[in-house]
DNA sequence: AATTACCGACAGACAGTCGGTCGGTACAAC
DNA sequence: GTTGTACCGACCGACTGTCTGTCGGTAATT
């Protein structure tokens, strides 16, 4: 039997699958076989629409950032939220979703060994998108006198690349005390940084508190 | 034909063909059939030795740590460097390789897309092994009065995962001005972070000069 | 005679290829 | 406005080559 859609909508079906098996089992435990039967296709289409196994991880990869860094640019638009509620609210769009809630599951199941590809490809969209995204609300920051540094740009980076690495993958093992400790150490750290007022970043602790669970009350 | 070694010997030489071969072609692009090939031996003596391919690159990640590791730890330990020269030296001897010289190879070629898993079991490695041999040279500091921090391991751990991250792998691309300021940048907010007198770190410059290439002056 | 190291044929799985097929659409002819 | 036809994009699935890991057996060593 033989079904025929548009081009764009089979590509998405594909992704749509490949997005939920690599949650599952990985990019290297899923194999092109699993996506095929999931979408019910043969090899054959798949490859007229990807070049390889993983051409589909990069689609997906640019697919669910569009749509991630998307919603925090939208975020980080608004001039009339104050500034480290911004903040606040740019990286929780960060770490929730897209938006549609559709890319959710794909961000809890990916900071596995097996995934080590799509996490590297994931970490550099991450350090070369987000920065860019809070500067300028830094910037603001430092006209209004809240923070004060010459290097807004690579004091983001940093803090990105650290809170990532450490808070979202589990590159360290922590319980919920070392984990609370750390956050504590780098919320003063950012402060620092930033050359923001000792305790005036002690308000974004709560971000940490539920961790990436959270998912009560944003309205978006 | 068939030659018999002790199996440590072997289990060596399946090592450092495949530090060789994984450098030069990544871990995915090496098949075991190459690995084979180089040391000269049949599948199941391999097998015999390791239990999977990945044993393999765990093998030769924990080798090549326990050398370079080692090396750094020794130099921390020598209280008659003054703390900023002892940090730039172990930090040295982390970039530029594990005494012998044998593992350089591996580190110049292990930034790429393909060795992802690797990539990311060494970062791991660092994570958890270097700030632990940074952080008592930073308390000496404290006590010294050159640096002031509640937090300096949180702090190592920030410069060591940026550092590596930024400057070590191919994360970001640079021109060589970019990465001037990077390193510009990176030393004022180390500065900060481990409350250091705003440019008294910029000795560590040099470090950064030549990159990685350096391999002038070290009497180790 | 027992243990340790080694061999190589083999099974099973998987990514990617290729020739061929089918459905839809545009458009001409009637 | 119905029928004929030419074309193309989407789709199929058998097949190939490659690779990892296994297993029964063999040679050296103690």
């Amino acid at each position: 039997m033989r079904i025929v859609k548009e081009a764009e909508i089979r590509r998405n079906e594909i992704l749509d699958a490949a997005e939920e098996l690599f949650g599952q089992k990985g990019f290297d435990g899923t194999s092109t076989g699993d996506i095929l039967g999931k979408v019910g296709i043969a090899r054959g289409t798949l490859y007229y629409h990807f070049k390889s196994k993983e051409d589909i991880m990069d689609a997906l990869i640019e697919r669910t950032n569009a749509n991630i860094l998307g919603a925090a640019q939208h975020i980080a638009a608004d001039k009339s939220i104050p500034v480290i509620d911004r903040i606040l609210r740019v990286v929780m769009a960060l770490n929730i979703s897209g938006g549609n809630g559709s890319s959710t599951e794909i961000m809890e199941h990916i900071h596995k060994p097996q995934n080590a590809l799509m996490h590297q490809k994931i970490q550099k969209a991450i350090i070369s998108g987000v920065p860019p995204i809070l500067t300028p609300i830094i910037c603001e920051g430092i006209e209004q006198g809240i923070f004060n540094t010459q290097y807004p740009y690579e004091c983001m980076e940093m803090v990105v690349i650290y809170a990532n690495t450490i808070f979202d993958d589990d590159m360290v093992e922590m319980t919920d005390e070392v984990r609370m400790s750390r956050v504590l150490a780098f919320i003063s750290n950012v402060e620092r940084l930033l050359g923001a007022e000792s305790g005036s970043l002690m308000s974004v602790m709560q971000m940490f508190g539920n961790g990436e669970e959270a998912r009560d009350e944003d309205g978006e």
